[in-house]
DNA sequence: TGGCCGTACTG
DNA sequence: CAGTACG
DNA sequence: GCCA
């Protein structure tokens, strides 16, 4: 790329990046490879290379001719069945490829694939395309009328694949903030507040040495964001717990002057500015980054070239700015069906029958999504087998069959030669797995964060109310327990005794206290209120005299 | 004044 | 182990 | 930073 300027540097960010990259992946299509090609064109000025290196790109993505084309359909039918009012293309974003798969395997490669027609953007973005050639007539047509018409996406539709993997948001539906269109508006002053205070916790966490600045601004910023009322003096926040004088006097400036004068030269320093972009790269924190500007690495593309990143962290840095754009709620419905329908598709390959599957497994969107927020950072998807089967492997598996549909996976856990080495000396990866990986579905401009996490059935309550969040929410309950001198974790209650002195100063027994069946069961045993996920936003309230043991 | 969540993965 | 990340 |  920026090949004909004569200013270009002959050594780019994104030119050794690719070269690592390309490295690192022989066998990989440019075009997944490179995603920032396309981003750069439509969120930068004039691309300067126009002769897109017209890459031959075809084949390559292995096959997966036969297994792509019933997950496309399943995945098309689980999404009408949750949007039915919207428009196919909508509903759809990858029919708008020039080109599909779906091609009767034998289907000659109809050689040179004419470049894409595209206009502008999304120019040479997908690695989808490149499986296959001609016959995307045959997937539009086949499936139901032309994309075309638009609007009417015609009667009868959907065979309907049983979504009921998702048990809780099928029955809760009705419940959910976000779900009735309407998303409840918080005053601007307090979202500019909440803005400004987490800038303020942005820095601490950025340059470290003050976490616990971090976690009271943040907190307080969350805080406001939730406020029903508006701040109209600082001093009203005095009575809000977890406000205390100090936020207040910066609040009243920021009320009096629209600004905070420590903050601005606080930010203003090369160091502050430094580490602030380099920790936006996944697998950056303040200590590495701290690190690296000792070396005088200054910026994601030195730290590219100083070849000081682990292979996480450069997967990190590939993709660092999509991820800093956050993900329409539609989209991470679109994620998570994908994960669903390809769980399903998994536990059949593995031998369970067709009408077992939906008791056999299921895939549960959590986080900021199940909390009801029209947008979200990343995608999270709980997973749980239920069938007594092995868990042994399904995450990987699960991935690998997307990919063959023409997802772009990139891990950032989970990679092949860590996977073997950590499976031998741990024995409880056999059961509960935490995937942490880049995906984009074909079609979508951007990649997106996504989190999987299996758990055994036993788990999955205690397990739904940790993925859920949010993380305030969790370490408020998970304080309260503490309290009661119970220690809650994403896999039950044991108890915990607090020791003195030292900072491991609390002793956790191995027992699962309470084996809860619902989130309700543990609030209760708890002794806390229930409270509905749309609302964990904010701390915990317990309801009279607290229990002093579980039964 | 000292505590501020509990866990999983990486190297 | 420290570091980073997850909610 | 806030709080017990």
């Amino acid at each position: 790329m920026a090949a004909a300027q004569p200013e270009a540097q002959p050594s780019s960010f994104w030119q050794v990046l690719e070269e690592q990259v390309l490295e690192e992946h022989p066998d990989v299509p440019r075009d997944q490879l490179l995603p920032w090609e396309a981003w750069e064109r439509k969120h930068r000025k004039r691309s300067c290379d126009e002769a897109t290196t017209s890459e031959p790109g075809a084949g390559s993505n292995g096959g997966g001719g036969s297994i792509a084309e019933p997950f496309w359909d399943a995945l098309e039918a689980s999404l009408r069945a949750e949007h039915p009012h919207l428009a196919r293309e909508e509903l759809l974003p990858w029919l708008k490829l020039p080109r599909q798969r779906r091609q009767p395997a034998a289907a000659a490669p109809s050689a040179a694939a004419p470049p894409p027609p595209d206009d502008t953007d999304n120019g040479g973005d997908s690695d989808y395309e490149a499986i296959g050639s001609e016959e995307d007539e045959a997937f539009v047509a086949g499936s139901s009328d032309s994309t075309r018409a638009g609007t009417q996406p015609r009667a009868a539709i959907v065979p309907l694949p049983d979504t009921s993997g998702n048990r809780w948001a099928s029955r809760n539906k009705h419940k959910w903030q976000c779900q009735s269109t309407t998303t409840k508006t918080a005053p601007a002053t307090n979202l500019f507040l909440a803005d400004e205070l987490d800038k303020l916790a942005a820095h601490y966490k950025a340059v470290g040495n003050d976490e616990w600045r971090y976690f009271a601004f943040s907190k307080q910023a969350k805080k406001l964001r939730d406020l029903t009322w508006e701040v109209t003096d600082a001093k009203q926040l005095l009575s809000v717990r977890s406000f205390g004088q100090k936020s207040v006097d910066k609040i009243a400036e920021l009320l009096a002057t629209g600004a905070l004068r420590r903050l601005e030269t606080m930010q203003s320093t090369d160091r502050a500015q430094a580490l602030a972009e380099l920790t936006k790269v996944h697998g950056v924190g303040c200590k590495i980054a701290s690190d690296w500007y000792a070396k005088g690495i200054t910026s994601v593309e030195a730290a590219v070239q100083s070849g000081l990143m682990t292979a996480t962290q450069r997967v990190g840095a590939r993709f660092y700015k999509d991820l800093q754009v956050r993900i329409p709620r539609a989209e991470v419905t679109a994620i998570v069906d994908a994960v669903r329908v390809a769980l399903r598709a998994t536990l059949g390959a593995r031998g369970v029958p067709a009408h077992a599957i939906d008791g056999a497994g299921d895939a549960t969107a959590s986080g900021s999504y199940r909390r009801g927020k029209p947008s979200s950072g990343d995608v999270d998807v709980l997973l749980c087998r239920r069938d007594g089967g092995s868990d042994e492997g399904l995450i990987e598996q699960i991935l690998e069959y997307m990919k063959a549909a023409g997802v772009s996976v990139h891990h950032l856990t989970h990679e092949e030669e860590v996977q073997r080495g950590r499976a031998q000396r741990s024995v409880r990866t056999a059961t509960c797995s935490s995937y942490r990986g880049i995906i984009r579905l074909p079609g979508y401009e951007l990649h997106r964060r996504l989190d999987l996490k299996l758990y055994p059935p036993e788990d999955f309550a205690y397990a739904l109310l940790y993925f859920t969040g949010s993380d305030h929410f969790n370490r408020s309950m998970r304080h309260y327990a503490k309290t009661l001198g119970y220690s809650l974790s994403d896999h039950g209650i044991v108890h915990a005794v607090k020791m003195a002195g030292g900072k491991d100063n609390c002793v956790r027994g191995t027992k699962n206290l309470f084996e809860a069946r619902t989130e309700q069961e543990i609030f209760e045993k708890l002794g806390l209120q229930y409270v509905e996920p749309s609302q964990r936003n904010t701390d915990v309230v317990p309801i009279g005299d607290a229990p002093r043991r579980l039964q």
